[in-house]
DNA sequence: GCCAGAATGTCAACGTCATTAACATGAAGG
DNA sequence: CCTTCATGTTAATGACGTTGACATTCTGGC
């Protein structure tokens, strides 16, 4: 049939491996993470759990391979949101970008949080864990970091994104997310998370000390008194 | 024995609940996270599983009792790093409290990370998550918030801290220690989080617009300058 | 003091899960 | 054609969550 069967063409299923991952995200996503197993995936594709051991040694590889995926659409709604080829030419492009950033990963989270959290909260081998989370990390935190720099390249913020920033601001839409999928808290309304969340790590980054008092008044004010609306 | 056997003092047992709870903790604490399970933690009782069921309806009745005891620990760790009784009284009592409750919050997370996920990460019920939810917020956010309002109070930040900033705020500190336990990368060495993130939110809540510019000088510069050391 | 009944525990069983070993099948290549 | 390897099934093991039948022990009324 295929032209070139490179690797895994397809003998008896086609190409289990790869079925499996996707009908693991599937289900993943599917809601009721209490009933995801490998046993559960397998029948789903009309296959024995233990077909899956034939491409995976343990759960845990599978899961491993479901992470790497999760990372990869991550990376598709990033580059969705803020594609690479159009690079932000002014200031509020630049911070319009960044927050379109911060509502992919929020919006990524809210509605697949079981991949969410095997993305992140995979309790696994280490070793592979750590491959997953490297790859995934210069696919999707590297984007993040660029955002950052623009930021700065505009003119939106004054320090240098160094790591310490880039770990913040990080931190900051990672740490929405997760409080978004825990519902521990209704303090701000889902669609505005992004926005405060940027606007909030924008206004950190916007150091006074540097006499760019201009950019405060241009960029900051008009976010501060939009955005967070007071209560009490 | 007991004076007053208020309402389950020592049949056979004596109060499995409380020790069922307790061992549960114990063993999510006690690494392999794998290894968890409502049998093994009976087991561990020198007791059946089965007599788990006497006390719990299901497992996650169990792990929401867990959840609102790790809560509690939370809750006093937060006591202990930043003593209700002592109520800040300078700008720079305010910050250290401030950061004090990050640490707290953040070695919390990474030193319990099993327990820490059961609170924030558990998918049960959603009736008693809420409920435990809930109960939890009121004893640790609010210590949050109070230290914002501090902080506020104090000088150290120029917004006033309403609904958006305190969750800006729990983000940020959430979010960095999710990342730490997800080793998902080492921007920022373990004992400089906390400083780096609660710098970077008091900066953020420095809004120079309200002509409290001395305000920055004094806290931000030294801050800026000492501690997001530059990389590159 | 004794006994009914509730509270609390064990035992045994069910269905599911992850995992494995033994066996079957089908494609590929000599 | 026939070996060989990749891929699948079957059947088994031990652990888990959960339940129902049964045993024990505490408590309260007599």
């Amino acid at each position: 049939m295929a032209l070139r069967p490179e690797k895994t063409a397809h003998y008896h299923h086609g190409s289990l491996r790869e079925a499996l991952i996707q009908a693991a995200v599937r289900a993943l996503n599917d809601g009721d993470e209490a009933d995801f197993s490998l046993s559960s995936v397998a029948r789903s594709l009309g296959v024995t759990p233990a077909a899956a051991y034939k491409h995976f040694s343990h759960k845990d590889d599978l899961m491993a391979e479901v992470a790497a995926f999760g990372f990869g659409q991550l990376a598709e709604r990033f580059e969705a949101a803020a594609p690479r080829s159009k690079r932000p030419r002014s200031c509020r492009q630049a911070i319009d970008r960044f927050e379109r950033l911060a509502q992919a990963y929020f919006e990524f989270g809210l509605s697949q949080p079981a991949l969410f959290h095997v993305i992140f909260g995979w309790r696994g081998e280490a070793h592979r864990q750590a491959i997953v989370a490297v790859q995934g990390q210069t696919r999707t935190f590297g984007c993040l970091v660029q955002a950052l720099k623009d930021l700065h390249a505009q003119a939106a913020i004054s320090v240098e994104p160094n790591e310490s920033w880039q770990w913040f601001a990080w931190s900051a839409i990672h740490g929405a997310t997760e409080l978004g999928i825990a519902r521990v808290s209704n303090l701000v309304a889902p669609e505005e998370v992004a926005g405060v969340v940027t606007r909030s790590i924008i206004s950190a980054m916007c150091s006074p000390i540097s006499g760019s008092g201009s950019l405060h008044t241009e960029v900051i004010k008009p976010v501060r008194t939009s955005q967070h609306r007071s209560s009490t």
